[in-house]
DNA sequence: TGGCCATTTGACAGCGCTGTCTTTTCGTCC
DNA sequence: GGACGAAAAGACAGCGCTGTCAAATGGCCA
């Protein structure tokens, strides 16, 4: 079980480790020949270069931290998929580590964490990524990161974002294009930049259309499915009811949804329903619902390459915008009216 | 920048770092006073030893590898929840990968991966852990692992379980406790050892209360939304109509649910639904699906401690079964007729 | 053919820890 | 009080690689 070594390697191919050591690291000042040959040993041999190992000697670990917070675990599983492939494609491997203790001991927690894993780089997805403390930590002990979506502080360093604003007009103009001129808004919180931004968008879509939004048709959420449900009802058991209804997001749109079902009001016979996220339980209720998809994975894939290759390209962008798509399914449709 | 090493805390307390080394492995042979002494150096310097120098020097790397296949970015992130706070606990890091490639070379990656990063164990969820050749790989390799909810060669190695077949005869106790004699099943993929199980429980727990399954009642599908919603139009769309069908796992209930939405049969006044999974969409749905719980962080979790422990304790147990439950929610009712 | 410089290759130390083996310390008994 | 043996502590090598610096090689021109 004694495994393959570097030095088996050099033996084999004829030259010394650290030759081979260059090969591997893709280092100059070696000669094509030279370079044949040890490629070939490794082959053979099917040698891996140890980790630990590279990660003592040198300066680099090869390991990334994918950090979590989000109580959302088919979020954070899309991240991670996005993550792994990235890793997967340059060699790299991804510790994941959950981060939701409170406060003040966050600073010494990074500390203690780097001391024992000496990680390349951490990726922070929402809403970790825009915990001051923690990119305090990360800069103090000079650990590189790359964000996702982040909305605060965005010179700090590298980060992949949507427009959130845009899709949420191209939403609103999806739904306009269908004859609707009523339409409702359900909001996230206030203090959530994305909400915010959506709601932006929203608003433009209506008026650069020249549509008045009627008082009470834009209701306070709070992003769960919940509030949604009473945002809902609020728009739906009424007789003046709007032809469609655009939630901030999907847990929203689901929970009006339900209302409708109940009040037996025909989605989108009578009433239009849109959401935003595309998240998996839009597609496992009746009738499916029109969203807008985030591209999570590909955020994370991207967020991820943009960290491995941080050093390597000096002219690197900071930051990579990331498209959205409006997926149309059955929940909406014209106006009945 | 430079960090703080054994031979720090050694100097502190005034003892060999071989000494700080046998505290921090919690080795014997340690006079009390030493151990403070030394256990008060390493407070004050808050220091903490390097995995990869461990990992290199000594005979584990306090790493441990999960391995992912299943799509379900939910169901994933679950089992990464537990699996996380297990080794949190114990000073142990998680190295997440996807291992979907097929066949063949899964030998050689598993091979190329340990050589690589000296993994102390893996864990394997479903339905990675049914894989013969990587278990190959794996027992190759004297890689040590633990398994969740696997369903053949259980000798091989530590597992924990769930009792399928139970859970769903106690699902189908209570369905009959609401006073329903005419359930129809909708079972999952025959070669799925878990649908095969939960398949078993329904039809034991009707002839435990010597009701018949009328011809129909019991419709195959696939575990999909969509074959959801192909069995509920067979089992709904007739006047001769179950008073409760039970979905052997969530996305198939939810198909039929959706079914019954567009049919405008009422759930539960016309036809009590139930799932099995309580998968993160059986919450967001109306009316909200009584279904069984499946602890799957826990599991992961349980799983995780049988991983680290495997060598400490010889009597550790081999396998663990895990506690399910059933939630009612309100898609179950009492029968109309 | 020899000499000079740029390029390629190698020798060697050391990253921070653990495993092995040796030395020291301490308690105990006659 | 000295000898003995067990317990405690330390010395030292080395895990598999990279970084630094020194040595060897080769190309080119006089």
């Amino acid at each position: 079980m004694a495994s393959i070594t570097i030095d088996d390697v050099a033996d084999l191919a004829g030259v010394s480790i650290k030759t081979v050591s260059r090969v591997l690291n893709r280092e100059p000042h070696v000669r094509a020949a030279t370079r044949e040959k040890v490629l070939a040993a490794v082959e053979q041999l099917n040698y891996r270069p140890n980790v630990s190992a590279r990660a003592l000697a040198g300066s680099r670990s090869y390991l990334l931290g994918l950090f979590f917070d989000n109580p959302s675990p088919g979020y954070n599983g899309q991240i991670e998929q996005g993550a792994m492939s990235a890793c997967r494609n340059s060699g790299y491997y991804l510790i994941v580590e959950q981060m939701t203790e409170i406060g003040d001991d966050l600073q010494k927690r990074i500390a203690a964490f780097h001391a024992t894993v000496r990680l390349d780089g951490v990726i922070l997805p929402p809403p970790l990524c825009d915990r001051p403390e923690l990119l305090a930590a990360l800069d103090a002990d000079r650990i590189p990161y790359v964000r996702i979506a982040p909305t605060i502080s965005l010179e700090r360093a590298p980060y992949v974002y949507m427009d959130d604003r845009k899709a949420a007009y191209e939403m609103t103009a999806y739904l306009q294009s269908l004859g609707h001129k009523d339409i409702a808004f359900i909001a996230g919180p206030s203090d959530h930049y994305a909400a915010a931004r959506r709601r932006e968008g929203f608003d433009q879509a209506m008026r650069d259309a020249g549509l008045a939004v009627k008082p009470g048709r834009v209701q306070q959420g709070a992003f769960s499915f919940r509030s949604g449900s009473e945002c809902g009802e609020k728009l739906l058991d009424t007789r003046d009811r709007p032809t469609a209804i655009f939630a901030g997001n999907d847990d929203m749109a689901l929970g009006v949804m339900a209302v409708a079902n109940r009040l037996h009001i025909d989605v989108p016979g009578t009433v239009t329903l849109a959401g935003f996220d595309d998240s998996p339980s839009a597609q496992v209720v009746w009738p499916q619902l029109t969203t807008v998809r985030q591209p999570v994975a590909d955020m994370a894939q991207v967020a991820t390459e943009l960290l491995i290759n941080a050093d390597r390209d000096d002219d690197m962008p900071r930051a990579r915008l990331m498209d959205f798509e409006v997926m149309v399914r059955q929940s909406s449709g014209p106006p009945s009216r």
